[in-house]
DNA sequence: TTGTAAACAATAATGATTACTATTATTTTT
DNA sequence: AAAAATAATAGTAATCATTATTGTTTACAA
């Protein structure tokens, strides 16, 4: 039975106002400027857990520390390899893939994650002092 | 410049026989055999070197540790979500996702990584012991 | 064969994340 | 509204995967 707490509202609220995809560390940094004293494994658990309760998502991209998003609408997202940033992205529905995966696979296809990477209109004209 | 080293080969050769896309540690394990004093450190190195070198792949599933993968043909990868196992996935080209991509990005897009995730023929039979 | 640079084994260090424990906050029961 | 029950917390230790360091060995070229 899961309790409310303030931490996680608040974190949950944090994420909600970012669209920088931002780490645990990045989040616990922020939300203690409203607790103090709260600890990185506060931090950790409550994204677990509202990752699992399907409020917020996680982000592995394979480069560097997990990110979280509080946006949960289905988008996409593109990662830059010159600066690092991770930038959302809209695109139509291309959940055809799963359907020609389940063509070719022995077994049952649920589902995909896609990251693209490429290089940010920031690196492109190195406003980025990269 | 790169100079010829015993371990790297056989690492390289381990990879080309294994289907089931090891992790570092498998690797350690086993090329342990021929090798009984090759350090973990070594196989990361090369590992790393490979990949680099294009002569591998590393799957960076977000699940567990990464993987190695000695097929560089382009492939995709399928991830049970109930026993763990990473499976190969030969479909037709997807890169048009890319291009739909780059409509939508006020950048470059590069390419994209894709993992598939459902049951695998095994776990659907229960066949796996879960 | 000998000099030099790359690769090695052994091990320490790091970074990200999870686990533990005693205390505190939230919810439920009286 | 007070007390009991229990989930969540802060603080900290531990773990896991990976990278860095260092002194020694190996590959290869002069």
């Amino acid at each position: 039975m899961t309790k409310h707490s303030r931490q996680r509202e608040c974190i949950k609220q944090f994420l909600a106002t970012r669209y920088d995809h931002p780490t645990a560390e990045t989040v616990y940094l922020n939300v203690k400027e409203k607790f103090p004293n709260i600890s990185l494994g506060t931090v950790y658990r409550n994204l677990s857990l509202l990752t699992e309760l399907g409020e917020i998502q996680k982000l592995s991209t394979g480069i560097g520390p997990d990110r979280f998003d509080g946006n949960i609408a289905p988008h996409y997202h593109v990662l830059c390899n010159k600066c690092g940033r991770v930038q959302d992205l809209e695109i139509e529905s291309i959940d055809h893939i799963d359907t020609l995966a389940s063509t070719q696979f022995d077994g049952k296809i649920e589902g995909h994650f896609t990251y693209f990477f490429g290089k940010c209109r920031d690196c492109l004209e190195n406003k980025n002092n990269c």
